[in-house]
DNA sequence: AAACATATTTAATCTAGTTTAAATCAACAG
DNA sequence: CTGTTGATTTAAACTAGATTAAATATGTTT
């Protein structure tokens, strides 16, 4: 648990500041509450453990650096992978309603996260009911990620998965410009990847080389380049949820 | 679609301020904002769609009477069931970010639903910050549940599956008063729970058969009886999300 | 009560993906 | 450059659950 605090951190270019500018303009109150709420920066190192299971949680995370995922272990020591998490995301609001994490959190390569308090949430809800709006919005974006997960893994062929599942990384990134000609980096093992789609590393193995040889993807040095999207996305029936987010309803920004 | 207006509605025993009322103590004031939002209630045939993929979202809805089951169809007609809805559970918060409806919604049995206008959210958070956390964390607690589901299907064999979600739906139904005696009504066919396990009604049927004669649980006249709760628990890993959640943090009443 | 439609059970066959294990490849420290 | 560690690939044997289909059971309508 070695979390080091980052004196280095600039507390006037907030993550949380900027993270939610991307999606809407915020107001100079907005700002200020914010900049209110953020602690400095931590680092964390490939495999550290952010939370766990039982953890009463304290803080929520915005991510400046490096891929995430939450996961659980079950009796027999097997792991699913709940939720990919990348620079730019919020992680924790799933957990708010309960006393203690209801998964697991670890880096999968080095990471900077800003850490803010949990409590901060309803003060976010009493002050700014735009903010309040925005953060709900990423909670359901997120939510129906998850139900596009439920709906691979009930009845989805290995293959469909993967593909699915790479869409999936490819649109998110695309957020946040980690994609350029349809490549972009891939900081997952085979093992991670098939605990997110409910497969064994061996069936990605077989399923990625599958999926190169029909000329959908190809690989090279922790790269992947989506090679024809369109087949991917009806091969895997694939939906930007992205793409459909309406915020035309937010409340104005406060005055 | 012959959605019945129901003339006889009661204007003053609102479905909102019932169901929300299980959760905290509302203000007169939250009260009022409740009662302006909502409209009269809605009837609903066995097997009628309430909205459909694409279907452009009016209105959210609280369930007052009946089961109901978000689904999605694959491109070879295979379906998967997302959600289940019982009486008391609002329904909708997850497709407020989108234009469209971004699954099916389906009485599984015949409903009686009380709808209010998807803006009214905008207003609950203006208006109130208490109502807004509510709100909030009921879709968190629904986002937990889902995220259990992805659990269930990456990792866990047919027998579990089926423990766990008799276990879910067990956990639920107490809340409102709809199990005694560990024993509850289930009305969905082996078809419908197959396809939020992700099984065939086949599975499904060996399955439950195979509790039964372990003495898990037992059957009759479209009712479930959970005989040994202990051990579809340790089976299935299942975690009861409803008894963590904390309302402590919420804001205070308005005055 | 008879007739029909719908659900469930049972059984036989088949297959996608698992399991296990060995071989190859890649990254990196010394 | 070499040895070590971890990741990926490949292959063979196995199995849980799918598929298909027929037999019962249950419920509803007339």
């Amino acid at each position: 648990m070695s979390k080091l605090d980052n004196k280095n951190a600039q507390p006037d270019s907030s993550c949380l500041i900027e993270k939610l500018s991307q999606f809407i303009d915020l107001s100079g109150v907005d700002k200020d509450l914010l900049a209110t709420l953020e602690k400095s920066s931590q680092q964390f190192d490939r495999h550290e453990q952010v939370w766990g299971v039982d953890t009463q949680l304290e803080n929520m995370y915005v991510v400046k650096q490096g891929w995430l995922i939450t996961y659980t272990i079950l009796q027999d020591g097997r792991r699913q992978v709940l939720e990919l998490h990348y620079p730019g995301d919020v992680i924790g609001s799933s957990d708010i309603p309960f006393r203690h994490a209801t998964s697991n959190l670890m880096a999968v390569e080095p990471c900077v996260l800003c850490p803010f308090p949990k409590s901060a949430i309803d003060v976010i809800f009493r002050e700014s009911p735009r903010l309040t709006a925005l953060i709900f919005t990423l909670a359901m974006i997120d939510k129906s990620i998850n139900l596009d997960r439920i709906r691979i893994l009930g009845r989805m062929s290995a293959r469909e998965r993967l593909a699915h599942i790479l869409l999936e990384i490819h649109s998110r990134l695309s957020l946040t410009g980690g994609v350029s000609e349809n490549q972009y980096r891939l900081p997952l093992s085979q093992f991670d990847l098939g605990d997110a789609v409910g497969l064994t590393n061996v069936s990605v193995s077989n399923g990625l080389t599958h999926l190169e040889e029909d000329g959908l993807i190809s690989r090279s040095k922790g790269m992947v380049e989506l090679k024809n999207i369109d087949r991917l996305t009806k091969l895997s029936d694939y939906i930007n949820r992205y793409h459909e987010v309406d915020i035309s309803w937010f409340p104005d920004a406060s005055t």
